[in-house]
DNA sequence: AATTCATTTAGAACCATTCCAATTCCTTCT
DNA sequence: AGAAGGAATTGGAATGGTTCTAAATGAATT
């Protein structure tokens, strides 16, 4: 009868390539750190809790990964001002809401088929290529 | 005959109370600053410009003053990412576009009557009390 | 097994921003 | 006007997230 000393996440059915990106050991853990628990961690996090699987892994390391796979967008980096960078494998388009009275982040889609051109009065010609959008407020429950 | 050894800002036409902030010499140097060149500075260009006509002034105050001016809502501070925060004066709501060719900021308006719930697709009774949005991208005309 | 190249690692460096303690500057009171 | 009190300014040190560096390890290929 075998046991697991830590909470297992999905780390290890990752597969060894994803989006170009060879998979070693390191990045698996950090990119399954982000899908098991979708709390948008810090960098500090993340080291934490990969740390737990895989005691020898480094903070500079961590960083590695993050840095790898937010460049091959399988993870998506969500800056609040100028607050610790959050990491968030949800790779569809979305927007970030933060209740301040708890600290919690929830991702936020846009109305179906809505186009930026709906909302913005844009410069003639513009093209986007990146977005991004924060929201801060309070939840009616959460008070 | 007297003449202007710097360029001249407005900051002397600045009175010296402003949305409950009093406004002292350095700061009224500093929103001068903001007002006078609507690129979008640092702190540290800020500081630059303003030592242009107050040569004593410390790059801890820029920071001071301009931590009063965003805290009294005269300014808005603007993040990209995690790089040098930038100060605007304009408090019309509006949001940033970043033309990646030449770095330069441009402010951006909602179209006229748009809300929130309009495009984004909201938990239920959010009260959202701040937004940040930011854009990056090229214009037609810039390549 | 030897070579090569990528990745990981610990620690140092970086740099925007904040903090601190001392000084200077206003404002108000006498 | 002078004195007192409080606020603002200042230079420099500290902070903290992130990046850099150089060495060690690891994986893939010959």
């Amino acid at each position: 009868m075998s046991s697991q000393v830590n909470p297992p996440n999905r780390s290890d059915e990752i597969p060894s390539e994803l989006g170009g990106l060879r998979m070693t050991k390191q990045r698996k853990e950090v990119y399954g750190v982000l899908l098991d628990e979708r709390d948008h961690p810090t960098a500090q996090d993340v080291f934490l809790r990969a740390k737990e699987r895989m005691p020898s892994i480094s903070l500079a390391t961590v960083y590695n990964c993050l840095e790898a796979l937010v460049g091959h967008e399988l993870v998506k980096q969500v800056n609040f001002d100028r607050s610790p960078s959050r990491y968030c494998p949800n790779l569809e388009e979305h927007v970030h809401f933060q209740d301040e009275s708890t600290g919690e982040i929830h991702d936020v889609v846009f109305k179906e088929g809505v186009r930026l051109e709906d909302f913005l009065d844009l410069p003639q010609g513009v093209e986007v290529r990146e977005l991004e959008l924060t929201l801060k407020g309070t939840l009616p429950s959460s008070n």
